[in-house]
DNA sequence: GATTGTTCGTTAGCATGCAAACGATTATTG
DNA sequence: CAATAATCGTTTGCATGCTAACGAACAATC
């Protein structure tokens, strides 16, 4: 058994296909300067105009905090811009900025060429398998970690 | 197209699994305080007494820095041993010491514990299916991202 | 309508992961 | 043997992710 039994676990992958993943996108987006939580984030706001800091963490799966952080990077760079919300003082409307959807229009670019090289070691009928487990795996554990996982298709638009 | 396309991407469901992964398994060893980290090493010098810290590194996939923070929490709890070594004065010895030892044999009850609440949403074939992927794409993408990753198998165990 | 409780954004603190730089030591080369 | 280069461990600094705590605003209850 010359093979270590780590290198077997799931856990041992995950974070190390994480690893490289985080690297590998990083790579692509270098010159765009985005990272994969602020590409996410500028996603999701393109989507979802006006959306509030929490929404956008449970969309993430995102801490608060991590969500304002990079939300205040984005602010920084003029990408997005955050006001109250008019429904509710306690509440930001995130939204993108002109800059911001044309950045992220860019970055459509170097995010499908960080897929390709991501998933260069497998082909086809492979990546769709696991992506399909890796949905499998997240979704029957969203309860189970966090309870705080809900993909944004038709929610209340405002509380 | 009420799904967002990011919610398939192999990225982001990696961040979200490697989350996932890493909650669970520290809430499976939150007894014994003990991370993934320091049970990789733990794991690893249970293998190979006496590695140096920059083969422990390779072998975990992490970072020189990381490594010695997490050997000098393994040493102040008592857990593992660092010595100058004998043939190097530039090379610190890792050993694992009796309390580590024992520490790592109770700590395989907790560890399957994680794998089964981890792997909880996936049947057997899939689980297989799944570890079988990560591993190819581990594997296939070692050098494209750091070139750096070497399973410890046998390789001179001596410079 | 005042009190209680909850939620949002924020700050602070801790752990993890990376890159850069530096002293000490070893390897390499003449 | 002397000089240059490479390597190991370490420190420092930065980014990310989480928990805990707190003020402000809102909701719920009586």
């Amino acid at each position: 058994m010359p093979l270590i039994e780590m290198y077997e676990r799931p856990g041992f992958l995950l974070r190390r296909a994480h690893q490289i993943s985080a690297a590998i996108f990083e790579g692509s987006c270098a010159e765009l300067s985005l990272t994969q939580a602020q590409y996410g984030a500028l996603t999701v706001l393109s989507l979802e105009p006006g959306i509030d800091q929490t929404r956008l963490a449970k969309a993430l799966a995102f801490d608060k905090v991590t969500v304002l952080r990079v939300v205040r990077g984005l602010q920084e760079r003029g990408l997005i811009a955050r006001e109250v919300s008019a429904s509710s003082r306690r509440h930001m409307a995130v939204r993108l900025t002109p800059a911001g959807i044309r950045l992220l229009k860019k970055a459509e670019v170097s995010v499908h060429e960080a897929y390709n090289r991501l998933m260069a070691p497998l082909d086809a009928p492979q990546r769709e398998q696991f992506i399909a487990l890796l949905q499998l795996l997240t979704d029957g554990l969203g309860e189970e970690a966090r309870a705080a996982f809900v993909p944004l298709s038709r929610e209340p638009s405002a509380g």
